[in-house]
This record gives structure tokens, C-alpha cells and sequence, in this order.
DNA sequence: TGGGCGCAATGAATCGTTTCATTTATGGTA
DNA sequence: TACCATAAATGAAACGATTCATTGCGCCCA
């Protein structure tokens, strides 16, 4: 219910030329003129080619608002992310872009900053503005938003974060799986004591991740070490953070980081602190980013299918908005672990 | 005069709660009932709270496209890129979100791919969805886009790439003397023979380097050597391309990256070849990546300011929106020079 | 007591389309 | 020639809000 208006704008002071002027112009009444722009069939050729000329003449271009007013859609559809920042969502968004666009519909994306309480804000303003359908990548906390979208009955899938919610199709990542090969691929390389990096750990996503990596950990044996270092503020608590735990004999072999950005912050701490990879500790991130070939060694990672997501939350979007009415669907997409440089075995005295 | 239409969608078959639903529920007129919801004084106590109770027992939501045709404005503002692929246009669209969603806009962002065509289709889309205005990044050629921009009468910023058009206001950068700046840091640490890289010569803001690098190469005497290696088709031509540039006995001592996608293939394929810098050759790049810290050694590059060109180009939009009408406005903004390790003295042999 | 003044509330017009029930024209057939 | 079917064109009613001229009403003051 929230009044959400947009601010103080004066109006253009030259008017665009509307349907009835091509009308007028034309000399035809205004719904043959409709029905010459909108290629209905039931109009005389000599009245098409006079319509489209004055059209032409006249620069008209359709009202949108006007159009969608009338048709109760506006070919528009809403797009919440987190945040562009991350290479994994700026992806996301440019895949959402692409597919949208080669067919008539435009993307209102915003930005939650993964902050329910902004996320909210920002759907709503979406459902204001008679978005035809939306797709969420959802924030630690989203039971507010997704009951108002509910509320809404706007076609809605659930992407990137499963939640627990059965009301809407989700396209989501198996992340317990790409965390299960990732700790078995430490593990194999005779690791003992390995670091998760997280940067939310109230992330469904990132909790699932967790009991993955904890499982596997110990079913590897008692003498096996997982530990957690979650919610960095910023790059620089984060490194603090990092030597602490990386201080002391037994400190962890491995890091493995949970996005793109925290590997960066992560080879940015351990440059400045004087460590290198692989050789005094294995690195190993979750997502591509564009600098991984980059850096030496590279980085070793866990590719997502950014476009799959895309595209398969895409098509059950489109599939709603057609009209179908079937069963929720749940897609689950698995994501490849790159190996390069970056893990290796652990040095001898460790 | 393109017809321009949205595929076809169902419209919703639950429909939301109109103002004259909240109107009769509360047993007041329609007037009213928007008068309360509008905050406007002139409506007694015992009304508004009978409305405002209404229309919170009913869920109601502005429906935006409806007062958007009233109002005749959208509280949109276009936003028309190249791509977001590079981290300079990524940050760029992430600062106009933020500025705008502050303000209570909202941003309908459409891509280009630097091709004049689809700049055109898709600036036309954004035109015919009635926004409020419109933020420009312009392709090589877009004088057909800029012709449709001012027939439309819709207030525009053009951003980042100067035109000679005088029918807009602009925010660029100082491409000129960037380059004086960055081509005298490489002379002055004793380089004579450099190589620019470019993706798209055309770019009126890409000449412009061309023609500060060259004039500044030139002045340093007879004994100095530019070149200039343009438009690679992907990664993989560039790196062939780049080789022949650097083969032979006089090949470059140093390598300018005409933005941070060029910078990656360059050092993607500096590494592949086995050259290594600064040691083999110096490397500096346009924009500043995200990885530009992280790769050793880091990258030196032209910070370009990005938030500052965002803040500019709003609220350049916003006056205008707000009915100013003065003369065009041209800001032009300097970029900084990162000095980091990956441009040094050149070898001695060299 | 009546006239004027102000505040509250109303109702209708408007924004620019699409859509659909009618009307008008056309041609063919009985 | 009368009739009907079909096609072409029209006019008006939506769509859901805002806005503004008008009305109704209570109050104050002369």
C-alpha cells in the first residue's frame, strides 16, 4: 500500500502527435487508424496507405503508457539482483538482457544490495509500475517480499537462491554438489584443514554450501578441520580477519572463497601478507571471474552456468505469462569445477 | 515511426484493487479517495483515515501506468551503454542506479553492442515507453539516433563519447589529455617505440587519444615511433595480431590498452607468448579493473571517474527535467594516472 | 436572520490507446 | 429487384488514475 510516486517532472512542453492527429490527418476515424498501425487485417488498402503515410508525415510514435493502460501490460519485465558488482550477477544481468530484448520485452532491473528491508522497497516499486512478471534473486530474508509478490499474483521465478517457499518456480544452482567435488578435490590433494570464506552466511545457498562442505569434512575422518570465516565488512577487516586465522602451526591449507569478490579480496590479503598460492596455501573461489586466466598461477573455480540460468528462468517466465497454469517447477543447474593453478598439494610441513 | 509492440501476454485474471474500489469501500468518491492517497490538505480527518484504512484492508497499489498517462510522465529515465561487460560501463550503470533509485526514478536500461542499428531499435523502445529522459553512451555513428533523440523533444545527456552535436548536453572526460599524460609517462621513463590498442577506431573519443598519442610522440622528436593496432575481432585474433606487432628486432617497449577487456586479452596473451612485464614490456590500460591490484605485477591505468560522471549526467537530467532551459552544458572531467608496477624502464637491450 | 466566506467533498473531464458492437458500403445470388 | 452475406469503417466505451471547476455545508459577522 506503501504510495510510491515519482518526483517532480514538468511535463514536455511540446506535445508528441497522437493517434487522433494521424486520424485527423488521414482523414479516417481514430480505431481505423488503430487498426492500420496494429496490422489488423479488416482495413482497405487506399485507407492503410493513407494512414501510414500521415503516420509517417507525422512522426507518430505508439504511447506505450497509453497502450499498456489499456491492455493491462506494459511488455515489461522486473529484475531484483543483489548488486551488479559481483562478475556472476553483471552476467546475469546482461544474459537477461540479451534474451528479453530479441523478444519485445524491456528489463526494469534493480538493485536490493541484499537488504531485505531495500529489496522490498525496490519490488515494490516494480509491482507500482504493472511489471508483467518479475525475477528475484532473493536476499537472506526475503518471507516479506515474497509474500507481497504472491499478494501480487505477478509471474514470478525464483532464481539463484532456493528457498523453502513453494509458491514460486525456481532455476537454482546445486550447490551442495559443487561443494562436495570442490572439498573432495582438496581433499584428494591431501588437504587437512581447510577455510570457507563466506560473505553471507545466511544465504540459503550459502548454508546449503556449508552442511556440504561440513558433511564431507567429516566423513573424511576426525582428523580433518573445517572452519567457517563469515560476514567481512570490508577488504580490509577481511584480511585482518584472514591472518588471524591463518596464524598459528595448524592453520588451514586451503581457502576456499565464496564468490568472485571475496577471491579478490582474498589473493589481495594474501599478496600484501606475503603468502603465495599454491605454494604456501591453496586457493579456490566459486564463480569465474574475468581475471582468473590471469592471475599466477590462475585460479582454480567453480563455473556457474550463468547463461543456462538465464535462459531456463527466461522460458518459465514466458511460459507463465502465456498463461500456464501447471505444477510449480524447480530447474536445478550444476555447475563445473575449472582446475588451474591455484590448488595444488600442500607443502610438506603443513 | 516504427511500431513498436510487446508480445503477446495474458493479462492477469485476478485484478488488483482499483481507487474505486478503495473509494466505495470507504464510501467516498473517487476524488477524494485520491485526494487522501495523495496527501493532499484539503480532506478532513475522519475521511482520510476511513480511506487510508480502505485501501490498506484492500491492498491497493498505485497503479503507475495509469497515472503516468494522466500525468503524462513515467518517473523513468533511459539508460542506453555499449555493453556491461567492461568494468568502466558496469560501474557506470551501478552508480545511475543508485543515484536514481534514490530519488525515486527508475532506470530502464537497454544495450547497444556499439552497433548504430540496435542503438537505434533500442533507444526507440525506451522512446515509445514514454521515459522521462535519457542517458546516452553513443555508438561510433549515431547520427540517426541522435536526429530521432532531438525530434522526440525527450531531455538527454550524452555521455562518455563527445559528438560534435551541439543539441545535447555532455559529460566526457578529457581523452586528450589523459593521453598526454599516460604517452608522457612512458617516454619519460626512456620508452620510444609504443603500441596503442583499440577495439573501435571510430569512436570519437577513441581518435581523440589517437590524435593526442600521436602529436605527443611526435613532438618528442624524429627518433620516436607510434603505432597503432585496431579493431581485434575476439581474444584469440587479438593475440595473433599482437605478436606480429611485437615481433622483430624493433618492436615495441610498451603496450596502452584502450580499456580493461583489451587489458585482459593483452595480458592474457602477453602470458600465453611468455613475455612478461614490465621486464619484456610495459603495459598500461584504460579503466581500471577490478583485478588490475591482483595481477603481479598490478597494472598501471587511468582511473577513470566514473561516479563523478554519473552524479554529473543526473543532475545535468534532472535540471532539465525540471524545465531549465538555458544554454547546453558541456562538463568535461579528468581522469587519474595509477602509477603501479606493470610499467618500468625498458630493458636495455631494447 | 441572511449573506458571504472557506473548507470539504464531489463528479466529470482527461490522458492516448485498444477493442468491440454497430453502421455503412459492396457485391453476389435468387 | 430484393435480399443477404461479407467486408470496411465508425464511434464509443473501456483502462485507472489525476485534476479542477463546482457544489454543499457550517460558521461568523453584520
Amino acid at each position: 500500500m506503501t504510495a510510491i510516486r515519482p518526483p517532480a517532472v514538468q511535463p514536455p512542453t511540446v506535445r508528441a502527435p497522437t493517434i487522433r492527429d494521424v486520424a485527423d490527418r488521414a482523414g479516417v476515424s481514430i480505431g481505423t487508424a488503430s487498426n492500420v498501425l496494429n496490422r489488423k487485417p479488416q482495413v482497405g488498402a487506399a485507407l492503410r496507405d493513407k494512414v501510414l503515410e500521415a503516420a509517417r508525415e507525422l512522426g507518430w510514435r505508439p504511447n506505450g503508457v497509453a497502450r499498456s493502460l489499456r491492455q493491462r501490460r506494459t511488455g515489461v519485465v522486473g529484475l531484483c539482483v543483489p548488486l551488479t558488482g559481483s562478475a556472476y550477477f553483471a552476467a546475469m544481468v546482461e544474459a537477461f538482457e540479451e534474451v528479453a530484448a530479441s523478444q519485445g520485452h524491456a528489463i526494469m532491473q534493480v538493485l536490493s544490495h541484499s537488504d531485505p528491508a531495500l529489496e522490498l522497497a525496490r519490488v515494490e516499486t516494480l509491482l507500482a509500475r504493472q511489471i508483467d512478471g518479475l525475477v528475484l534473486v532473493p536476499s537472506a530474508m526475503p518471507a516479506q517480499t515474497l509474500d507481497t509478490i504472491a499478494r501480487s499474483g505477478v509471474p514470478t521465478v525464483v532464481v539463484d537462491r532456493l528457498t523453502d517457499d513453494q509458491r514460486f518456480d525456481t532455476v537454482t544452482l546445486d550447490d551442495a554438489g559443487a561443494m562436495r567435488r570442490v572439498t573432495e578435490h582438496l581433499l584428494s590433494l591431501g588437504h587437512r584443514r581447510i577455510l570457507y570464506c563466506v560473505r553471507y552466511p545466511e544465504l540459503v545457498t550459502t548454508q546449503a554450501r556449508i552442511r556440504s562442505f561440513e558433511a564431507t569434512m567429516r566423513e573424511a575422518g576426525p582428523a580433518v578441520q573445517s572452519r567457517v570465516l563469515a560476514r567481512p565488512e570490508d577488504p580490509l577487516a577481511y584480511a585482518h580477519d584472514l591472518c588471524s586465522a591463518l596464524a598459528g602451526p595448524a592453520h588451514p591449507t586451503a581457502i576456499i572463497a565464496s564468490n568472485s569478490i571475496l577471491a579478490q579480496w582474498t589473493l589481495q590479503a594474501l599478496t600484501r601478507a606475503g603468502w603465495h598460492w599454491p605454494g604456501d596455501i591453496s586457493v579456490l573461489a566459486f564463480d569465474e571471474p574475468a581475471w582468473a586466466e590471469l592471475v599466477t598461477p590462475p585460479l582454480t573455480c567453480v563455473r556457474q552456468p550463468v547463461q543456462a540460468i538465464a535462459r531456463h528462468a527466461w522460458q518459465q517466465l514466458l511460459a507463465r505469462l502465456a498463461g500456464e497454469s501447471g505444477p510449480r517447477r524447480h530447474v536445478v543447474l550444476e555447475a563445473e569445477l575449472v582446475l588451474r593453478g591455484s590448488t595444488a598439494v600442500p607443502a610438506a610441513g603443513s
